[in-house]
DNA sequence: ATGAATCGTTTGCATTATGCAAACATCGCG
DNA sequence: CGCGATGTTTGCATAATGCAAACGATTCAT
């Protein structure tokens, strides 16, 4: 049967891409297990749920409740009571939006943000730590990689250094 | 101080690192994101924890509960009444092991399989449509550097043959 | 401007997840 | 047999979670 021009490059690219997700997947493994142990280092200062409000509102100078409960994909209400423990932990402060006073503003304290910078810092030095372990040529290739795969997810590549 | 004649090749490397670990980064973000949508489509069935354990369970062949416990990092206790949800939920077993009693051996049911092969495959859908959307001649570095990535990554000491 | 829909948060209630410590059961060994 | 180690469960306390209802503040029509 004739085969058109474009088979075996078809061929190819189908075989790439069960390979390159099989690939992605295994990292993906691997990223849980780095964000595990960069947790455990503070685990004890608060649980898991309420580090990742933390994390949203690190990258919010400020928000709602109905944001962050948005952001973190559960009810208002649960956002409402982890923010009462973290209040009283000394990690945030709300205070009512003056100009809607419906709405409380919550943000980040400085023991908060110092907290979040922690295990951000612990996970990055994690990464890098890696990434020296592989052979250098390797590097450049896998910057441009990710960031074209990044791209291709949606999201926006390596913010500006 | 004299710099060394290898000085420009070193900052290189250090950019290289820096760079790469900001994509990394924000990989990882993205894999969150994906994972959060995938498991959106079973919540209604079991909860979070629930399926993490699962899926645990869906790596080996049959495990007891301190194992478990282990690998999903929660005390024993944890591990004893998640298992008894999940017996009432009809997605796994609980056996004792007549060899040595005191374990109590735990196995998916099919319903249990079921569900993490749904979740599985829908994650890997998600992963190989992003690829898809990448430059085809980015796909061959992305799964080669990858590799590189997760060879360097995954065991801090012993590789195996 | 006043009553009604709307937005934003909180509370009541029920269930699950979690850790710690103590109890309990089984095994292996001397 | 008795004792330490291994493996699981239970009691207790707290956190996380969703849903529904209550509540407060705003906005919008009429």
């Amino acid at each position: 049967m004739g085969r058109p021009p474009g088979y075996k490059y078809v061929m190819h690219t189908h075989d790439d891409i069960d390979a390159v997700t099989a690939a992605v997947l295994t990292t993906s493994r691997l990223f849980v297990a780095i964000s595990a142990r960069s947790l455990a280092a503070m685990e004890e200062t608060v649980t898991l749920p309420q580090y990742r409000m933390l994390v949203v509102l690190s990258t919010r100078d400020s928000a709602k409740l109905v944001d962050l409960a948005d952001q973190l994909g559960v009810n208002p209400s649960t956002a409402t009571r982890m923010i009462t423990r973290l209040i009283k932990a000394d990690l945030v402060v709300q205070e009512v939006n003056p100009d809607n006073r419906r709405e409380r503003v919550i943000r980040l304290k400085p023991a908060g943000r110092r907290l979040v910078d922690d295990v951000t810092s612990h996970r990055r030095a994690e990464i890098a730590a890696i990434i020296t372990r592989m052979p250098s040529a390797q590097r450049g290739a896998l910057a441009e990689a990710l960031n074209a795969f990044n791209e291709a997810g949606g999201r926006t590549s390596v913010p500006p250094g």
